[in-house]
DNA sequence: CGTAAATTTGACCATATGGTTAAACTAATA
DNA sequence: TATTAGTTTAACCATATGGTCAAATTTACG
């Protein structure tokens, strides 16, 4: 049973991830998410209570999932401009295995900013910015890249990689006029994007 | 009457763009744009019949606003660093004048692809191409820039002034901590992305 | 094996939602 | 001014939606 309370409880765990993804919170509906999963409709109130809840459930695995995957760009012993490939080749490499979450992250961030503003206040980034500061002390000097600058380079740096699967829908059918296939374009990026980045800061 | 008439559809619609920008088609409610509009709810059906009619009447009138504001990109006679600074001022301007919009746009990407892919069978652009490419040859030429790279450099430009924007929940609250005001940001952000930019291409 | 606990089912519920309708009201016209 | 045309109202409709509930079923345990 312990077995079975468990199938059941992932299986609507992962089609409400689905469903979510895809839809977003307002566009998901229960039932939809009971077909996916293979089950009755009321199960998952007893499983997960509400909507709301369900919701809350997927988006901190989510939020988990990501800040996972892109901690080690604090951590590892490598050199800023490897630093900048690492993140745009494991980013866009994560982003073409999940091709619907910027879509969805950036429909929750405006549908609900509360939640984002929650998820903020956990995160300390004088500490970040402290850490990453002292790795790259001299790279930073030799960019001309300040605390100030910072910012501005940081979200460059995430348009870059994050945009183009938002944007998909469009991009896809204008490169597609063009005679160039999406996935190859973002295939191409994770070096176009980090070399135009270096060759910007190295002015 | 007549002018009665135009009134209250224009009302209409004036609530129906505020409420679909803010909300999406999925989170919009006709009794909160007739609220919005302070009109009975009946009216919505008597002007446009259904929800799907609203949205479509709204969502062409903003694509047609946004074609408007940057075709002269195409068409001014500067040269090709001051179109990206152009590019950059005048874009960032239009979304600061009305903020909600990339998510909003990013959102109805997702939620409703065949939309777009309509809007994007009417654009030429091959066309585009040839008029941009006898417009900056030379310029062109010098910056290595060929019909294969310009979909990378593009998207790159749309990404850094669309994506602060879209992700403007988080992104404001990431600033506040370290003490910088997402407007002032954003102000100098047209600066820093066109520099960042032709400093990119000028390897 | 019988009992208790846990899970599942299917019918139902209360409200929300986009839409309809006919009467009332207002404006235009002869 | 009476009639017609156009607009507005408020009640209503049909279905959708998130959720509830009790009975049935399955699993766990002594």
């Amino acid at each position: 049973m312990a077995g079975n309370n468990k199938l059941t409880e992932e299986k609507i765990f992962e089609a409400a991830t689905e469903e979510f993804v895809d839809k977003g919170m307002d566009g998901a509906r229960m039932q939809d998410i009971a077909t996916r999963a293979g089950i009755n409709k009321a199960l998952l109130h007893y499983y997960f209570r509400t909507k709301d809840h369900l919701f809350d459930a997927v988006f901190e695995m989510i939020a988990r999932k990501i800040m996972k995957r892109f901690s080690p760009v604090f951590d590892e012993n490598f050199s800023f401009e490897d630093k900048i490939r690492f993140f745009f080749r494991e980013h866009i490499s994560f982003l073409q295995e999940n091709p619907k979450l910027p879509g969805f992250i950036l429909n929750e961030i405006n549908r609900n900013p509360a939640r984002i503003k929650k998820l903020l206040s956990s995160v300390d980034f004088e500490n970040i910015w402290n850490t990453f500061y002292k790795q790259h002390k001299e790279d930073l000097l030799k960019y001309n890249i300040s605390k100030e600058t910072m910012p501005q380079l940081m979200i460059s740096i995430a348009a870059m990689s994050v945009f183009p699967f938002a944007a998909r829908g469009i991009i896809e059918g204008a490169l597609m006029k063009s005679g160039i296939e999406f996935n190859d374009f973002m295939e191409e990026r994770k070096k176009f994007a980090a070399e135009f980045v270096i060759s910007a800061i190295s002015k």
